[in-house]
DNA sequence: TTGTAAGCGTTATCAA
DNA sequence: TTGATAACGCTTACAA
């Protein structure tokens, strides 16, 4: 069933046939409904192939995903919350939200390269970006209306967003030295990921403000899994001098280091302070409660959608287009696991 | 860059240009160097949408991803591992997956629908069937490969492959019985997800075997989530008669019933026995650790890559399929949640 | 308002 | 072994 086939069963044209289908001008009421029947009668849907190549465009926006090297980094609904409100926005421009997985065995440029080469999308989200991270300049260079979620070590312009690792940072340390925390230890990627330079700095900085040097035996590079937790966990309680808390990148690593403590009896919050990162479901349920932080993914998911859009609709109308960065605050919600360190 | 101006750069006409890209016979060994060279200097990649629209395919494989009702119930890890493997075997094939992730607030038919009729995929693999899916019969009118993963309430012949509800259940209660429990609780889906049934009967049939009838008051519906758990934590305490067990059909149930019981200060194995399903990465850090199952989820993804292109194929070819149902085992990991019944 | 036909970038058929 | 050319299914400029 083809544009041909509807238009011969109303002996009408298949350009008119087209015309209808696209809201286009220069269409009756009359025949636009007959179309319009006969389409639904034959379960008719124009072939994307064929539209795609006479348009230059997909119509859909890829979403690409790299499973962490480490396996099972971003918590569980960490990405689809953030799908949901991409896909909603993207709904009602007409286009289609596809996730591209680089599988583990794959590299992420070739995958990169792969689809954008293809033109199999009209626009493209990356996401776990590194420090060096060469996909972002490919794009610039191949002019994709893209967006880096997630930071880069590259000075070229484009749009991205990331989250407010300097915020958490600061409120982190701010609320241990409050608590009386001098001696803090800073868990963080063992890999190239951005995020992980960006939190650590922050946090030195933030210590550094407070008169307080971050010195290199209380950094922990760890990859950033429930076993990296409990690897965390073990060293830290080998240390002579033990700190009396630790500030962590991310949660799949709290999960982890609270087993490795429930191991040893030592009770977080009393004996250690620990304050987490992104909320995740599953931190919720840690006991004693973990102090972390909130932000609202769904809300994210909304914002690159509606800059997906921008861009794809600059470059559309050949405008130029100011590339946007936002930074996503998170909101710190208390929990047991901070505490005034044990005299 | 398109296949024209290779050409031209090479002097050579387009459908010799065609023909060494596609590993065709009749290209002189010298030309097709030429050839390849050529596409690597201008980084040419053939269009995929003139590829598609000529093949009559696109060269891309489907995962429609179901955002549960309930939010947040099958982990993310769990798909990823799957896509891992399915990836790797697609790719050996020159296929690409996508995954099509079907908002919240959108049709789960109408997405099938619009996947198919649009041409955008060779083949499609759905996930979290319901008992009633018309998903199902659409797509065997449709005949485009796809295999379900999950059991379904459909008579029609098609490919699928699901978990072993009946032989989790069947362990779950073995164990349970062998221990001296007799009052077990079922903790199982609230809405029409198709393993909840099945988990359920097999439950209530294992129990029969062992002259022990399922009543109404022993079944726990619940969404499956960390908040279904917890409200399921807070109906078992509140019972008369308390059940000594509760076996449940998914682990998500099974963090907030931890967290639930952990408030009220009952002890998991001590004053309840507890036996979870499929071992997930959360599950794996709780105190006491859960009785739970062990699968390879990376193998399950294989299995759905290799039958997915079995189907293509056969398509291709021609041939009539025999359509594979393959139910995977799960092995029990014994934990401290399940202990005899205090006297 | 409608029909005709060109062309989007490929692959495949048929001649040379 | 290669080149010319006809599709694939659609949108759109132009003609009627």
């Amino acid at each position: 069933m083809d544009i041909h086939d509807i238009a011969r069963r109303l002996n009408i044209s298949i350009g008119t046939i087209s015309r209808a289908l696209n809201d286009r001008a220069g269409v009756s009421a009359e025949t636009r409904q007959r179309v319009l029947e006969a389409v639904k009668r034959y379960e008719y849907s124009p072939n994307q192939s064929g539209r795609s190549l006479r348009r230059g465009a997909t119509g859909m926006i890829g979403f690409m995903v790299i499973p962490n090297r480490d396996r099972t980094a971003k918590g569980e609904s960490f990405f689809m919350t953030i799908f949901d409100g991409l896909q909603s926005v993207l709904a009602a421009h007409g286009l289609d939200l596809v996730i591209h997985y680089c599988g583990a065995d794959q590299d992420p440029q070739a995958h990169v390269q792969r689809i954008v080469e293809r033109r199999m999308v009209d626009g493209l989200i990356i996401s776990q970006t590194n420090r060096s991270d060469p996909r972002i300049d490919y794009l610039i260079q191949k002019k994709l209306p893209f967006i880096a979620f997630g930071r880069s070590g590259t000075r070229r312009a484009h749009t991205w967003t990331d989250l407010d690792f300097e915020g958490v940072a600061e409120q982190s340390i701010d609320l241990l030295y409050r608590l009386g925390h001098r001696r803090i230890a800073i868990a963080t990627a063992a890999n190239d990921l951005n995020f992980g330079y960006v939190y650590l700095e922050a946090c030195r900085a933030s210590l550094a403000r407070r008169g307080i040097m971050l010195t290199e035996d209380l950094i922990f590079r760890e990859p950033l899994t429930e076993a990296g937790g409990y690897s965390l966990g073990g060293r830290l309680l080998a240390l002579r001098d033990r700190p009396t808390a630790v500030a962590l990148v991310q949660n799949t690593l709290t999960l982890g280091l609270y087993h490795r403590l429930s191991d040893a009896s030592v009770v977080p919050g009393r004996d250690l302070s620990i304050i987490g990162f992104d909320q995740s479901p599953n931190a919720d349920f840690l006991r004693p409660s973990l102090t972390q932080f909130r932000l609202s993914l769904a809300e994210l998911g909304g914002w690159l959608g509606g800059h997906i859009m921008t861009l794809i609709e600059a470059r559309r109308a050949g405008r130029v287009i100011r590339h946007a960065h936002k930074i996503w605050p998170l909101q710190i919600e208390p929990g047991e696991s901070a505490q005034p360190p044990a005299r």
